[in-house]
DNA sequence: CATAATAGTGTATAGAGAACACTAAGAAAC
DNA sequence: GTTTCTTAGTGTTCTCTATACACTATTATG
């Protein structure tokens, strides 16, 4: 069945840049083409917003679709909607970011036959359509968010030592934090708790185990605290 | 002429939320609708996104239509995107917001018929849609933007008293800064000029003009300076 | 039991932010 | 033209935060 409109309408679609940090690097994923236009070439997950859902619904459903994530941080980016972004239509596409912690989540490539996989967010390759332009987006604002809202959890499992957390600050960041000063901030801000285990399967001191606490943060963002690192 | 697609779409809409300052508030600007839904309510100026123009041209075209103002600064704030924000279909709108100085600029209500008005934006009534979200959106938007980013100067005409622009800090802030920090502070970022000229017309010492030199803080901003009151 | 690897800890210094009050200049009123 | 009123314009002190910096503790492994 198809629909009828008076005036012309864009087509409405959400993209999603997906990140998740490995021992050494932001890792972005992304997903191979098996249609025109650029068939074979690596774009974001993405897809058409459907009347009946919300946007940020339509991201989580096209996420779940292609990638299998589910349950996890997203949050919109930015609405980007040149002429010729997309060479059929015109199509405007609101992309999100989403945060994801590999060791608790199986990315089981794709549900329809298309590839799947991880790319180092430095070192990407040419991308469809603008992507690579809302992929910078994308990492500009985690960049400049992770310095004021505790998304840098999101990143890790829920319980992490403070060098895996100082380790993402400096992958994001791009340089390196001093151990003493990273542990005196976040401990004095008081929104990990410490738990009472410790590491497992390390060929060296076992460092111990924290948590986020979010319903501190919470009420300290109330009180109008500021997250700062 | 109507247009036929194989899916529903979504009509697509701009929302602008104007920003100004007068002596006392932050002032946004409000249209009133003349037809319905919310027939007779104020609402946000804005229209339908054309599909031979950009997200912001839209932005731009609908704020002269309706408002007169052109050339001013303007941004994308958030696309809103829930089910049932419109009663009669499903609408995504993207929203701006956008600055400007009413001293620079002449704000003739509106070509249509159309009533414009300026409110105080701690003051506002029950607006059409989900307006009154969107205007919270923007507004901390801009309590947060005006922090690290010299927009504020968006607000005043081309030469300004420090004075001017610290009262545009407590506006937006909602809170009293020290005159004599702020200006120390602002001086020694180097990105205000000052003028030979002084302020005219006022009943007591005239204070000196200065300019936004935006030449050096886009210098500064490359070499990794960070803006922040 | 020696070695290797990372965990975990404190202090001193420099710089930035906050608090704070008076003199200078010009317009208006008398 | 003198007084009054109003805002312009200016420095210093103190506190707090950011940064720089190096050694001992603990555990696994060979």
């Amino acid at each position: 069945m198809s629909h009828t409109y008076e005036y012309a309408r864009p087509a409405l679609t959400v993209d999603i840049v997906v990140f998740a940090l490995d021992d050494e690097d932001l890792k972005v994923m992304l997903i191979q083409r098996d249609l025109p236009p650029f068939e074979g070439g690596w774009a974001l997950p993405g897809g058409f917003v459907r009347v009946d859902e919300t946007l940020e619904e339509a991201a989580r459903r096209e996420l779940a679709e292609e990638t299998g994530l589910t349950d996890i941080f997203v949050e919109q980016l930015y609405t980007f909607g040149n002429l010729g972004r997309d060479p059929r239509e015109r199509v405007v596409t609101v992309a999100y970011y989403a945060l994801v912690n590999l060791e608790g989540h199986n990315v089981h490539a794709a549900t329809d036959a298309r590839n799947a996989a991880w790319f180092a967010a430095n070192d990407l390759p040419e991308l469809a359509f603008d992507h690579n332009e809302i992929l910078e987006a994308a990492h500009a604002r985690l960049r400049g968010k992770v310095q004021y809202q505790p998304i840098g959890f999101e990143l890790l499992p829920e319980k992490f030592t403070l060098r895996q957390l100082q380790h993402v600050y400096e992958v994001i960041l791009d340089r390196e934090l001093d151990k003493r000063n990273f542990r005196k901030k976040v401990l004095s801000m008081e929104i990990v708790k410490e738990t009472n285990e410790i590491e497992k399967d390390v060929a060296h001191r076992a460092a111990r185990l924290y948590r986020f606490d979010k319903r501190k943060y919470d009420r300290l963002i109330k009180g109008g605290f500021n997250f700062e690192i």
